[in-house]
DNA sequence: GCTTTAAAGCAAATATTTTGCGTTAGAGGA
DNA sequence: TCCTCTAACGCAAAATATTTGCTTTAAAGC
């Protein structure tokens, strides 16, 4: 049905793989959105535009495949000593990233995505954080805690709605008071 | 800068806008995602592919206008004779339409739209909704009553974020949880 | 090494998108 | 009511992007 990212991972297609994506990080900061096509994609990771359209099938699932990429953390979480302020510093970076342009394009792209397969990815990775944020409060003793989906529920889930519908109005006081009322 | 959707409303202009929109509710049922076209879309309106090219741009800004059209409310909310009864009433219907095939859709298109201006009409959709029944339920005489934002954060949110994330995940136990809590 | 094959390249065939210019319909004034 | 003005549309040619059939390449497995 869906074709695993990576069927032969060493090689040649790892490497395509490894260059269209960076093709499309650098060229996504370099023009416009709409100037952003397949055939500039190819050229600048040096290869041709039917092995994009074969592995990718359009744009859009290319972006949203290099946006969920993106979204995959890739530095730790940093440990403030508390629980509190674990999620502060987490979700707060979360949402200085995503208020910028490119993090505003990233989130468009895998939201606007048809596949649930990229956003799925994101979630999870979302859960991971959290868990860990979590396993680190029950090793202080924090207590009570709770679960990743009340996280989720409380924190993430208003920050996103936000941030995709009116992301001006975001600042880092409603996220506190989302964190406070989630962890009372 | 952003053209407003009808210079001239009484005229050529608003049919044209008008059989292009029903030309895309049509096609949308008849066609796959990856299948509709402008083209397609013109053919069917009967107008021809510059001209939705000009007045929208592209695909994806056409179907984002659609799918804020469509995202706007037609029939009143229903008077349940309690607050909790009204928003369980509304919020259910939303969710089963956008759990639909067709509702998924909608929602990723307006969320993966470039300008954000199709998602304050959604945004104010619901606020004027959600702002329609807090009246009701003040004119009833029930106190104390949430604000909108309150509304919005506590329950729009997690079923915005579940409807993109993890739309099968979705039960009406939760949705009638998130309405208890933000109402507590 | 050899064989096998998934994935990439190439190039021709289609399809879509853009653009310049002529036409039309409706808004606003006389 | 008629006239004028112009935004929006139609048309068709040009420019781009996408699809497709076939060939070639490189890495996996023996």
């Amino acid at each position: 049905m869906v074709e695993k990212p990576a069927v032969r991972p060493g090689g040649r297609s790892a490497r395509v793989q490894r260059a269209v994506h960076e093709a499309v990080k650098t060229l996504d900061e370099e023009v416009p959105r709409d100037k952003l096509s397949v055939p500039l994609v190819a050229e600048r990771a040096g290869v041709t535009p039917s092995t994009i359209y074969r592995r990718w099938g359009n744009l859009k699932e290319l972006l949203a495949d290099v946006a969920a990429e993106r979204l995959q953390p890739d530095a730790p979480v940093a440990d403030t000593g508390s629980l509190e302020g674990d999620l502060m510093a987490w979700a707060g970076e979360y949402m200085e990233e995503m208020t910028s342009t490119p993090g505003q394009q990233m989130l468009a792209d895998t939201l606007g995505s048809t596949s649930l397969e990229q956003r799925q990815r994101c979630l999870k990775a979302q859960q991971h954080q959290l868990q860990l944020i979590l396993s680190r409060a029950e090793a202080r003793g924090e207590t009570p805690l709770p679960t990743v989906e009340r996280l989720l529920d409380g924190i993430m889930a208003p920050l996103t709605y936000r941030l995709s519908y009116a992301p001006q109005s975001l600042s880092k006081a409603n996220l506190a008071q989302w964190i406070a009322a989630t962890l009372r």
